[in-house]
DNA sequence: TATATTTGCTTAATCGATTAAGCAAATATA
DNA sequence: TATATTTGCTTAATCGATTAAGCAAATATA
């Protein structure tokens, strides 16, 4: 089967002896065609199975109508989430999405958004990879007077719109959770600091260590990847210490998962001897055993005010310098893994 | 900021004095262009950060270079890793990719086809909805004539290439492997069989039980949508029974995960007193308690392949009738949850 | 030296859809 | 009835990149 030459609109103005541009009209409702017209072309672009050239049209009028989404990953619940909620607002207001993920890598984001400058998307939604600390990619974004919206994992410094939970107040809330409980040598395994949302972890803890006047350990703060191996390895760091905490926050729940995996291994009573706290609200958090106390980050929201911002953004006829920084309130899922 | 004016080849053009289509003819290095020019036009594209107007070479070329990815759900480690390797692939041959998911949905999926369509997409590789029963959207792509390739779930009448696992003999190999285990009375909960895959997966499990000569008993045999919720459902079911089974063979991980939460719920031993094998080989399998029994589908192959053909069918002159069914040999892991 | 070939470009058309400008016919208004 | 306005189109240019065709100058060959 040989490709068929698709439908254009001057078939169609042949079809009907018009001119192309009076087709265009047509097809787009003007009020400047007569409805007999219409009609016509109408009827002759379902007969041909006319379908619009997106290429053409989008080259005349400069504009694509797509978004571009760049996530480190996929496969999370978090970000699936957020992406779902962002197309359905983004869909109404007829535009498409293109998902790519950055597994993480700096090298794959900066090709991600090449392909997606190429592609002449409208403007881009973004979470940053782990590895990114140079920004001269996103401030190509920037330079080329297209929107940039981050979310979740974003950067004071690029100086965009951002939507995100308050990391630096979930932190008090879990550790003062954690003392309600009545646990007194709280540990947490972090982020790395130069991402924003984990340096933000990081300081809550800190702090709220210091205005409960908890001793403030140094061993009992760890910088990690977050996997769920590095989670396992931080774990068992944790445990080797001469005095070992009685409770563990981690600031990803596939790390904090890790953890409990060693605490299981080793037959260490969760929640009793150690209480765990993860973060994200992972679907898996609620059916390990025991459950893990995690913290919600509301990806529901912060997909459709990425979406409504860019919308915003896009609409408006000068770029404004003011910026929206949505810091949404985060809630604690209190589960077996903290409650004791 | 106000929108910067993209440099265009003409831009560079004028600024050399030359046309613009030697320009074009210099960045794509012909050989018909003079070294010392294409020196020249090169050196001056990066001062002017020329970036190509794909829209533009596209709809010139009649070619974009893109491909487009439908997927049930990204959320998937299965569906994820298919991703990613099909992606790798691709990018090598010079093609980026754009994702979609249906979400499950039949209207999601012939929206998201729409759209991949309406961006110009050079071909479409996809694994197709649980709830698709018509086949009038893909059809449509083949008229288009352009590549579609099917993955995982595929539908037979579609007569397209095809990538995926041997599920009939999959199922053989779960209930050899129960049969060796000592079960006797080996329950399955299935998908719908208007899906290919799971009516492989219940054929295959109904001419095992046969072939071993155990008990064809039809409560045995459940048909569901294969959600965690509906696993629940189904296993509650199962237990209800005069006579319930000593093994449940579930045709998809998160439907077995359902299915281990009411066991252990119901404090019933698994897998003393009943065996539980789940399907696809997500994360979790690996770390519930007990560990799930499951099936390693070769997501890194299936992605590598499906670009692969891809690409072969673009490169053919003709469109040949000869179309390639891959089916590969998975493989079973054998956890906690049948090793008794 | 005369002719053939190669080199290095330019010109002009093209991919489809859109839109500013404009024109004739139909209709409305004075 | 004479002029103004509206209606319903057409014409032609445009968005950038690409490419077939072609031409003049440079170089190779007989």
């Amino acid at each position: 089967m040989a490709n068929k030459k698709r439908t254009t609109l001057k078939d169609i103005a042949n079809e009907l002896n018009i001119s192309p541009a009076a087709v265009s009209k047509a097809m787009h409702n003007d009020s400047r065609i007569s409805d007999k017209t219409k009609e016509a072309v109408k009827r002759v672009a379902k007969e041909l199975d006319y379908q619009p050239n997106h290429l053409a049209s989008a080259l005349r009028k400069g504009k694509s109508n797509l978004v571009g989404v760049i996530v480190p990953r996929t496969n999370s619940h978090f970000f699936s989430s957020v992406i779902e909620n962002m197309e359905s607002v983004l869909n109404k207001a007829g535009y498409n999405i293109i998902i790519t993920q950055s597994n993480e890598s700096f090298k794959k984001e900066c090709k991600n958004i090449d392909t997606l400058l190429y592609t002449q998307v409208d403007g881009i939604i973004a979470s940053m990879a782990n590895e990114t600390v140079d920004l001269s990619h996103y401030e190509k974004i920037k330079s080329k007077g297209i929107p940039l919206i981050l979310f979740d994992r974003g950067e004071n410094d690029l100086n965009v719109d951002y939507i995100g939970i308050d990391d630096y107040e979930s932190s008090h809330m879990i550790v003062e959770h954690l003392i309600s409980k009545g646990c007194k040598r709280i540990a947490h395994i972090g982020g790395f600091r130069r991402t924003r949302i984990y340096n933000n972890r990081i300081r809550g803890y800190v702090d709220a260590i210091h205005k409960y006047n908890l001793p403030h350990d140094n061993h009992l703060l760890l910088e990690s990847s977050l996997t769920l191996e590095d989670g396992r390895v931080k774990m068992q760091a944790l445990l080797k210490l001469d005095n070992p905490p009685d409770a563990v926050y981690v600031a990803s729940d596939y790390a904090a998962l890790g953890a409990l995996q060693v605490l299981n291994e080793q037959n260490i009573k969760v929640p009793e001897t150690i209480c765990l706290v993860g973060f994200g609200n992972e679907p898996f958090t609620s059916f390990v055993r025991p459950s893990i106390t995690t913290v919600k980050q509301h990806s529901k929201q912060i997909g459709e005010i990425a979406a409504e911002t860019f919308i915003k953004r896009i609409s408006e006829d000068n770029w404004k310098p003011k910026l929206d920084k949505n810091i949404l309130k985060s809630e604690l899922i209190i589960r077996s893994s903290s409650n004791k």
